[in-house]
DNA sequence: TTCAATGATTAAGG
DNA sequence: CCTTAATCATTGAA
């Protein structure tokens, strides 16, 4: 085995600049002492390639017609693939393996949560419950958000899928062309199917890097539309005058303990036709703001003091003086008959 | 435009 | 669960 470097060594000035291996074998055998064509094939066909480049190109492809046709070619094809294979695989090294990136999993499983991706109607209404349970189960009082809500994540939803699509479509696309590419170019370059199966795989990495952007995208675009439906249902209302008269009314009346039992809220939110939650919303912001600052209530408490005392007044007279505080006489409101005292204590 | 009032949300604590 | 307290975001009046 080391007769072949010494030869080389020795006839190392004859070889052409830059290639001073390949014509020393042709001309090792053009000798012929060796008997066996097959050197001098090997020369033939290595010398037709180094000189390919100089050829006309009709010249270039009758040659390369030969060389596809020689015999030899699959063998040499073959050893040119492996010497390639061995070298890439060692300057690119072992990165071969692709951990499932958590990210991207983390991407794909909110998406499927929010209904985005996975099937058509199914995952919308798993969607719509999911913002309903978030909601904090107020329930059938805000279908109209929903729709709305619904409905643009089904945009959003047809958004991302049409995308998707084309990026497959256009992934699937490139792929063919490079690898039709490759299979052609395999004609006259040193390919294997392996390596054009990984380049395949690069190709589809980088289209799933491109397709990660788009899934983060439409998360991103997912939660500004949950924050936006969140913040529509800040969007608040103010509670009409008879419901803040009746709620007051209840307050003032037991600003001792101004916590209604369970029936007491469903009753006053029957009577203000709101919901039991909003009652006690209100409740709790009603006594800490009274509690904060009660010189600024003063006035209102007096007037809903005297309110609830003609109310009753006009009750115990009347016996059954249609109870509702629909229309109270006393809308106009005298100021109360007791202190109209010294407020801006605090 | 400004700003107090107000309904809703959140965090902390029981 | 509920409450308090702080805060957010909108409303509506000035």
């Amino acid at each position: 085995m080391d007769e072949q470097p010494r030869l080389m060594h020795s006839h190392a000035g004859v070889g052409m600049a830059g290639h001073p291996g390949l014509p020393q074998h042709m001309q090792e055998s053009s000798g012929g002492t060796d008997g066996d064509g097959r050197k001098q094939d090997i020369g033939d066909i290595l010398q037709q390639i180094m000189t390919i480049t100089d050829q006309s190109l009709d010249e270039a492809q009758a040659r390369k017609h030969a060389l596809n046709c020689h015999r030899m070619k699959p063998a040499l094809f073959n050893v040119l693939c492996e010497i390639k294979e061995k070298t890439v695989l060692s300057i690119r090294g072992a990165q071969e393996e692709e951990p499932p990136d958590p990210q991207l999993m983390r991407l794909d499983n909110m998406l499927l949560a929010e209904g985005v991706s996975g099937p058509e109607k199914g995952g919308g209404s798993a969607a719509a419950a999911a913002a309903a349970a978030a909601s904090g189960g107020v329930g059938a009082d805000n279908s109209a958000e929903h729709s709305d809500y619904r409905a643009k994540l089904s945009q959003i939803r047809q958004i991302y899928h049409t995308e998707l699509e084309k990026y497959e479509q256009a992934c699937n696309e490139f792929t063919t062309h490079v690898m039709n590419l490759l299979r052609e170019q395999s004609r006259t370059r040193p390919i294997s199917p392996k390596e054009i199966e990984r380049m395949v795989s690069i190709i589809h990495r980088k289209f799933s890097s491109i397709q990660m952007q788009l899934k983060q995208s439409t998360c991103e675009a997912v939660m500004i539309l949950r924050s936006r439906f969140l913040d529509a249902r800040r969007k608040r209302r103010n509670f009409n005058k008879q419901a803040t008269e009746i709620l007051n009314e209840y307050f003032y009346s037991h600003l001792s303990n101004p916590y209604p039992s369970e029936e007491a809220k469903e009753e006053l939110a029957k009577k203000c036709s709101i919901t039991v939650a909003q009652v006690s919303n209100w409740f709790g912001n009603k006594r800490i703001r009274y509690k904060k600052n009660i010189g600024k209530f003063q006035e209102e408490a007096n007037m809903y003091a005297a309110k609830t005392a003609v109310n009753a007044a006009s009750v115990s007279a009347h016996g059954s003086q249609a109870n509702s505080p629909s229309t109270p006489n006393s809308a106009g409101g005298y100021p109360s008959p007791c202190y109209q005292s010294d407020r801006r204590i605090q």
